[in-house]
DNA sequence: AAGCGTCCCGTGAACGTTCACGGGAGCGTT
DNA sequence: AACGCTCCCGTGAACGTTCACGGGACGCTT
């Protein structure tokens, strides 16, 4: 229907050229004031709209960013995805979000067209490197909380060894022998998170033998820890994966009549503000989501630029304890 | 400064026209597959990737929207764009986020900037519609969450009166007759949901005088629990302008030693996922925020599309009472 | 009156891709 | 041998904007 209303359109209602259309738009100074309210007018009028392929092809300024996260829903990526549209608008970019919906063939889907779209892509990815470089073609690509195995990849790594070695020490301060784990099985193989408790009661002299599996979700938390605590009923803290599932947790808890934390002591991991919400207040090995998703934008900004990587204790984040109510 | 790979590039060290390297990146049918595959490879030893801004610029096919909000980390908001994003990607849009900080400044500086770089823009606006229209020039425009005036733009609603009659009617059944409110005056006048609870109140021939004020903020909910019992003892049951008020009520209430749903109901608004994390879960007037982020895009879509406009009782969202342990 | 500078405005080119069209090579049919 | 068809491939044009440049009108100076 309808053509578009493009520049020469206005020119002919204004009586003017293209050129001077574009003066008016730009704000350019060889123009005069009542030939620029002409063409204004005419702009009003007529509903034009410069295209922002053709603007965007001749002047390359803009450059837009590709956020790809499992689930925004999820309020560890929701953070994420936050601090990652704060850095971006700082910088004057704009960021075209994916929600994968965590299945992989939406991931697939999204990479083969993302590349078409952005100048830059960062996000959460679970597929192979392979397969995200040959759809990627080159593009400058981010990957959050997942260490690059090829060098074309950058990544912003998480680092929890030092924070969950803290929260450890500090249940340990507090009297705890008996503590447990709720990890979270992703891809069938235990987290590096259970690696990093489990270093960390050895260096207590402590056995790590307690740990349950959880699903991502609070009533997947409460679940598992129903059943480590019928399983392991001298536990008397308990560490989890995330905080999603320490808040199951603190829930199955109160339902099994353990008070937190003087009966069972609480830790979870991200430091989501999720974890102020409840009653007592989560304790947790607190990541700063807000930098994860800054840096995840700055080096797209800086392989965009081609500008010497830094080295990756930059691009780090590292988690420390956070000492909430329900330790 | 290394100028950009062109398809001009890849067609001379392919041996081929630019044509050919289109046909071969497109799969168009009309090429041999020996001569694909060489282009191919030039492609990937080049980097090349297509400019997406000339790729728009000829055939017009791509769609991309704005959203709009205040703040993504509210989960409110979360949740919208959460179903926004759902309904996109189901058409096979993109969506550009833009996170304004509920500053209005940032909202003014994003309508500036969003009306070339999207085709539609749908979102939670504060500025008035005057204001919007001067910057959007003609650009489809959808409200959410507030009715429009202009029949220039378009709005989702959000109809609460029924819902909100059915939680205090709840709450009567429940043995309730001191019933009070916390409001949020954002723009320093009394909310509609306030209104709302006011004539529900009425129609049971009971006083909606208690009624306190409270910051957007869970810390704000429990401050202005913590006020308006002081204020009045006699309360037995509170209704909340949104969950997240109503999540600091519950938290202050337990402070107060005031048991929950026992010695005090209570009820908040928006039914979000955060109301199924706290203990006892929130009975709440509950939208179904998906359909809202949802109705938005689709909405978006029909003005784009220049389709017939549906009546203002589809663009609605009816809240509705979701009881589940906090009365 | 010639020269010069300032203020406006317009025209060709370029950005990088796809579309529409034309055409050559090779093979089979009559 | 002429024709037609299929399979490939290439060239001009178009998409809608900004950039680079040229130039006319006008006023002021000398």
């Amino acid at each position: 229907m309808s053509k578009r209303v493009t520049i020469n359109d206005v020119a002919r209602t204004a009586g003017v050229s293209r050129q001077t259309v574009s003066r008016a738009l730009n704000d350019k100074g060889e123009i005069d004031g009542s030939t620029k309210q002409r063409v204004l007018d005419a702009v009003r009028e007529l509903g034009y709209r410069p295209s922002r392929f053709a603007r965007g092809l001749v002047r390359q300024d803009t450059t837009t960013i590709g956020l790809v996260i499992p689930d925004l829903l999820n309020p560890f990526f929701t953070e994420v995805a936050a601090g990652a549209l704060e850095a971006a608008r700082a910088r004057g970019w704009h960021v075209i979000v994916y929600d994968t919906a965590g299945s992989v063939e939406e991931e697939r889907g999204t990479i083969e067209v993302v590349v078409s779209q952005v100048d830059a892509v960062v996000g959460y990815f679970s597929l192979a490197e392979s397969e995200l470089d040959a759809h990627l073609s080159g593009m400058p690509a981010v990957l959050i909380g997942r260490e690059h195995r090829t060098p074309r990849f950058s990544s912003i790594r998480i680092e929890g060894a030092a924070g969950v070695r803290e929260a450890v020490d500090h249940l340990v301060a507090k009297g705890h022998r008996r503590i447990g784990m709720l990890d979270y099985e992703g891809r069938a193989e235990p987290s590096i998170r259970r690696a990093w408790f489990a270093d960390a009661m050895n260096a207590h002299g402590l056995a790590a033998d307690a740990v349950g599996n959880a699903v991502q979700s609070v009533d997947g938390g409460a679940e598992a820890l129903t059943d480590l605590l019928a399983k392991h009923p001298d536990l008397t803290a308990v560490f989890t994966f995330n905080d999603i599932i320490a808040v199951g947790a603190l829930r199955a808890a109160r339902r099994l009549g353990r008070a937190v934390p003087d009966d069972l002591a609480v830790v979870g991991f991200d430091g989501l503000q999720l974890g102020t919400v409840v009653d007592p207040a989560l304790t947790s090995v607190a990541l700063d989501t807000r930098r994860v998703g800054a840096l995840a934008i700055e080096q797209a900004g800086r392989l965009l630029a081609g500008e010497p990587q830094l080295p990756s204790e930059e691009l780090l984040v590292n988690a420390v304890l956070l000492v909430r109510e329900s330790t």
